[in-house]
RNA sequence: AGACACCCAGUUUC
DNA sequence: GAAACTGGGTGTCT
């Protein structure tokens, strides 16, 4: 028995680079037919600041969190098969090749730059190894244009972006 | 009589270090006020192969070679100055510093390989001297973003570039 | 190990 | 049109 579950997921950044940007991250679980249930998160307005990058690895870790709490209240344990699109080349990079090499080198980039959103990299791969022992995760990249559920839970969520009551 | 003349120069290199790669060079010449004569030339499609440096070296014959004609157009015989001006720091110390020590050792680097575009090296040290006799060159270094003039003409001629009829 | 360049890729914006 | 977020690499020398 398996028990397959299909995201896509999105994030953005309004003003990205610059003082003051705002971000969002959202997922998309489909179910049969093309409707789906979607997930949106704002993510912190600073601390770290900001940005598309970090956006993008949330939405994924979004993803990862939902399925496991959806395969906890499920009342059989069939085996688990996570598929993530998404279409930040890369964020799926980060997590499927290059932190490999991360954790073996230190976590420097060829450049011999520390390695950013280390925290969201490795909080991401947490989860899914937590996954892996129950079943697998597979992350797809695909083109914005065939993106555009998630990309739109984004900008939703954008718009009603509620800003902390110091800024 | 001093007759000055400054150059910045620089050198592009597309798909740099990959099969294929197109490279140019160009050489802005500057007369009063902020505007400026350019020229520009596409580097053979291989043998050899295309290589940032090579186009970053080729730049600077371009502006001695300038040098030279434009000063042969002249009626007087004024003393020559010029400035060439580039943001490749490996092309200027090898023509400015390194090259002393090469033509001694016979060209070899430091890690005992053969110094490479050493064709190049040595077509720029003949035309220095071709104007040490009449004037001077002074070489300097700048920031890429001080190169910017250069920098478009170069990368105008690669939006240009004449593939052979074989590539 | 360092330096300067030259890119390649995707995304996010303004 | 211009810019930022981020990674992978080569060209070359000291």
């Amino acid at each position: 028995m398996v028990y397959r579950m299909d995201f896509k997921v999105d994030g953005a950044c309004r003003g990205n680079g610059r003082p003051g940007a705002i971000a969002a991250a959202a997922a998309c679980l489909y179910t049969r037919g093309n409707t789906y249930y979607s997930r949106t998160e704002q993510l912190p307005y600073d601390d770290p600041v900001a940005t598309n990058d970090r956006a993008e690895l949330q939405a994924i870790i979004m993803a990862l969190e939902w399925a496991l709490e959806k395969y906890q209240s499920l009342d059989s344990c069939p085996r688990l098969k996570v598929t993530i699109s998404g279409d930040s080349e890369h964020a799926i990079n980060s997590i499927t090749k290059w932190v490999y090499k991360w954790q073996e080198n230190g976590w420097y980039t060829t450049a011999g730059t520390p390695v950013k959103n280390r925290d969201l990299i490795q909080e991401a791969c947490r989860l899914e190894n937590e996954i892996e022992e129950i079943g697998e995760v597979h992350y797809e990249w695909i083109p914005r244009e065939k993106n555009m559920d998630a990309d739109e839970k984004c900008n939703e969520a954008l718009d009603d972006f509620e800003y902390p009551y110091w800024a």
